[in-house]
DNA sequence: GATGAATGAGCCTTCATTCAT
DNA sequence: GATGAATGAAGGCTCATTCAT
């Protein structure tokens, strides 16, 4: 229906990078709330206190935006990890600021990890097999990053390392769920207590 | 349970039990692979040989569906970390059961795992609030399992536990992304590498 | 969906006939109350602590209720206005008792009176025109009774016959939307009071 | 008003203001033909040569449609009741001119009145009780002019003034089952038929 | 660049009615 | 007589997208 209410956003005439980022970012939060299916269009340029009109010049469709949102987090993680790649080689090491990798990456794009998580199978051909590439790439650095471990003799080699990747993986992305930026532990101290655990054990060494 | 009939439709005469289950049926494969929004329930009938009439008869509404589900897994798996706490004392050996009741459950719910962790978050209101508060108790679960660990002196004391049981349930809940049954690896076999290398560590041991 | 609550109803064996005399008191009561579209041949069935399918046994469709519940009002209403012109034959007499008859009706057949006026419409060809006929004949009963009226002297004769009657008509049905059985003046008395204004006039007497 | 244009379509170009009277327009014939419950969304859209979709881009829901159609109407009388107060003093002068308001309406907004009449039930609480408020002080002004009519000596003081009332009021009302425009009597004629039937009586008056 | 009117397809749900039991 | 499972048609409403302005 006609007439909706409005929410001015846009102050001083046009700018078209504040509104791209203000559907962005308005879709970003609505889509992190309420889900990808049940955010409409309208409610996004609602949100962002512009038309739909505005949206579709920005945006060729509704999946568009959830692409460009999924980019932005996946790239940025994929660069973060590779470079632990270049800066650390002690497996130990470098499994830990691994870990500590994914987990800053879940404290600054919170939104975005969520968003990946619970939307990503809607992207639809193309978009979605690029997406599914880039993830599959950092599966498998974390996974070379454990074999490699086993080879130089520090990792133990009874256990799978696709498993134990996966495993870590497991942990650091859950931390999406209950990680709350301005708790008692940052994300690093999150990052370095899952490094100690995974490398040490939780078991009291015996130290007779 | 496993292996619902997915596509019994009416044999003969009238069988409202084998009915109802059919919708689940479909409705459970259709939410795990496309998600709740995405399924109508035209498709859910459709998929049983049944018409959404039908759906209707057995099902107050489409959430309705969702919430049965839902209580499927979560009450099983809750019946399955009670009689792990019954029966296992020792701390490590308390957890490693733990992990495999987890384990065990995303073998035999894995599509209701699936639907669980994607779609439990369009369950409205009371219905909401009655699955978090059985999921609630599985963290807090596993948060006491560690508490008496660490009491006992079997587990470190300088890693919080809070965030030791979410690392911990992380890991094996993702498994319901990765897990096929059949692979090289049981539920179980992933459940003690999980178990090894939390306690343990990954770590060769100093042997010195 | 399946699992209505139930009010029980029958108490002793099978009565058809106290359930054909539920069933139409529910729907009376539902048609009244919420209209017939509005009411459910469920609603009705559930009113009457019955089901469905024993609605089907007595009424070939909803429909068939309506219009018993109509002939039940409109034959009586008839049949008491044909006693009037069978009694009283002087023009004043017989059109007070006339309003009498109806306003009668209208306090013992409230809900019946509120179906028809709101509902009549809604029956289809035959049950339609059936009932509009015997509608019509009371219409033209208060227009001859006011043209006796003219022709023998006694009324006016400067004021249209039929629009007259239909006023008169229209006064005594309107009492159906606020008339309370149990308020301080009884239909008789409502009606002798339409019958004194519309026989005198409003006017002061000029006595002079 | 009259004569709403009811099927213009869309001839030129955008025209939203003629899209939401010829939606208006048709919904109004549809509620009268039909009633509201019969009557579809889609067979509203239809009649105006629209589609569902712009329908909802005008309308909020149906019973929107009806509310508008409900205001049209009761605003248009109250202001012409309250017009005839501020005009007419004499009691009887006054009550002809209230009579020939109410006959007015119906003529000018006959659809409107058989839609009030028979739909108003189906608006919903505040919507519902908005209207009534609006209904029940034409109802009070009635009343009020019955009073003072009694209280200035001018007429009778035996006859309950709530009920000569709703006895005035329910005879123009029930015009608008009966009353069409071009037949040999015109509205006004009609009200002048009641108010001298009201005021004078039916009986010839006795010249002795 | 931006607006908002209009479309068209699809969705969840209701319900009168039929039919196997 | 009575039940309730199942159907099929329709209804109100939403929404991504297009297009005239």
């Amino acid at each position: 229906m006609v007439n909706r209410e409005v929410r001015p956003v846009r102050t001083r005439g046009y700018e078209p990078e504040r509104t791209y980022e203000a559907l962005l970012g308005s879709a970003l939060e609505l889509f992190r709330e309420k889900g990808y299916h049940a955010t409409s269009v309208q409610g996004i340029a609602d949100a962002a206190g512009l038309t739909k009109g505005a949206f579709y010049h920005h945006f060729a469709t509704k999946e568009d935006v959830l692409r460009v949102l999924h980019d932005e987090y996946v790239d940025h993680q994929l660069a973060a990890v590779r470079e632990v790649l270049a800066t650390h080689q002690h497996p130990a090491e470098q499994l830990r600021h691994l870990i500590r990798a994914i987990l800053a990456s879940v404290e600054t794009h919170q939104a975005n990890v969520t968003v990946f998580f619970q939307e990503r199978r809607f992207l639809s051909g193309e978009q979605f097999r690029a997406i599914k590439a880039k993830r599959d790439e950092l599966d498998s650095i974390f996974q070379s990053a454990v074999d490699r471990g086993v080879g130089a003799g520090v990792f133990r080699d009874d256990l799978n390392a696709r498993v134990v990747a996966l495993g870590i993986l497991g942990m650091c992305a859950w931390t999406y769920q209950w990680y709350q930026q301005g708790g008692s532990m940052t994300a690093a101290d999150v990052a370095d207590l899952y490094a100690d655990m995974v490398l040490d054990g939780l078991l009291v060494q015996d130290a007779s």
